[in-house]
DNA sequence: CGCGTGATTGAACGATTTCAAAAGATGTGG
DNA sequence: CCACATCTTTTGAAATCGTTCAATCACGCG
């Protein structure tokens, strides 16, 4: 069933009219966002759309970096591996992110499709040329860098100082600000992940979170309406919660 | 005794003859080796060195973001505090680090001096305005932007899956590389900061890391000149330790 | 209906923290 | 130069939090 996608679909951008960017509903968050009408035209000529179906790998972590991808629907995990197979998730991709951006031309991660994922995808030589003349989309995509960067920092301190339930809150609430700010509810929690991938990405066993999911309910913070979809009943609890343990 | 230090003294670049790029130490490892002599020049027109004695604060966490800043000498910690004062260091700069890089103009960290530190200084509009006029200084920051992102992924790695030893292994490693390759022998790791400083980068306490010495000493992967100065004896050995525990 | 997978719960264990004290280093003033 | 005060690092013992191992539960699907 999963073979269905085990070689990506491709849509040429030829193959659409008014081109891939045309519809694209993440034109405007993304990097893209800082070209012209006309100039997304030039991008619309060299990009490829590609389709992943969950868990299957957009790259993996020491490949050659042929391509340079943004994210246009669904949600992927961006993850590390130690030698023994222990992993680190150090975030999820959602539409308008990107991913594949590298110095030396070896992906230093994997990303890997959580749910059905949707792509747009660069050559990397195409998308160094468009840089080179399209200053202000390097001036976006060095903002859009330097965020990831401080969003980073944050998961370090998330990492190396909070307990399994301050971590959990953080999570939930991290989680939540991010669909708001994509236009949904704000109270609720819709989470398409694992909670392998939530314990590695929070540096928990899946015992631990599962244990902590039921601690913040039995607080009265959270309620599971399902197992993907969390409701956070008590926002102003989570917050104490997430700060102060 | 730090107070001669409490308002960092500043040196104007047109009290230099050739200005303060001149004599650089870091200029061709830095962003600012992405520039021609004659553009470095403008550059010289417009930075200020300061410098700050250990403890000093470079910025704080929540200051309106009025520079940026290139480290030229000495280290300093990047950190950030939760509410109540527990501590990540997020990283160590040495020369050609920069820091003070930010979207909306607060700075969402805080560099501290730890040794003796000389860093170069730009106005937040004049180094934006620097950016624009150099695409290839553009490039470059974004480059060494990308470089920090892959290094932060590698500390979420060792805050959020690996064991004291192996983060005290990692951390050893790391620092002698660092040496190494601004060209100081690669069999000793020398640590101006204290080891809560480095507790506070690995995510563990004082007491643990401290142990986590003893115990590497034990092993024989590392032997214990001082303080400040440690030998890598078995660097094998210590890469094992750090990867397998 | 029964199987398979992912999530939850329980109990024992173990790594790291916490609390407390000792040992070393650094600096000051007599 | 030594004695004393202070600060950092190291060490020890007890407590805690998260993990590990094992079993049960819940859901989706053939």
């Amino acid at each position: 069933m999963a073979n269905e996608y085990a070689r990506p679909a491709v849509t040429a951008s030829s193959e659409l009219g008014i081109g891939p960017c045309g519809p694209c509903p993440v034109r405007e968050l993304a990097v893209c966002g800082a070209l012209d009408p006309d100039e997304i035209y030039a991008l619309a000529e060299i990009v490829r759309e590609v389709n992943y179906a969950p868990h299957q790998a957009v790259f993996r972590e020491g490949d050659a970096a042929k391509s340079f991808f943004i994210i246009t629907s669904g949600v992927a995990s961006v993850s590390k591996l130690l030698p023994d197979g222990r992993r680190q998730i150090a975030g999820f991709l959602y539409p308008a992110d990107f991913c594949g951006l590298t110095l030396d031309g070896v992906y230093t991660n994997s990303v890997t499709a959580i749910t059905n994922l949707r792509v747009c995808c660069l050559a990397r030589g195409q998308y160094e040329a468009l840089l080179r003349r399209y200053q202000k989309l390097e001036a976006r995509l060095l903002g859009k860098a330097s965020d990831e960067l401080a969003v980073a920092q944050d998961q370090m301190v998330l990492l190396g100082q909070k307990t399994a339930i301050e971590k959990l809150g953080s999570f939930l609430l991290m989680i939540s600000k991010r669909a708001h700010r994509n236009g949904q509810p704000d109270n609720t929690a819709w989470l398409p992940m694992s909670r392998e991938d939530i314990g590695d990405y929070l540096g928990l066993t899946i015992e631990t979170t599962s244990r902590m999911f039921t601690q913040l309910e039995r607080l009265g913070a959270i309620s599971r309406l399902s197992d993907t979809k969390i409701e956070l009943v008590d926002r102003q609890l989570l917050r104490e919660i997430a700060d102060r343990g």
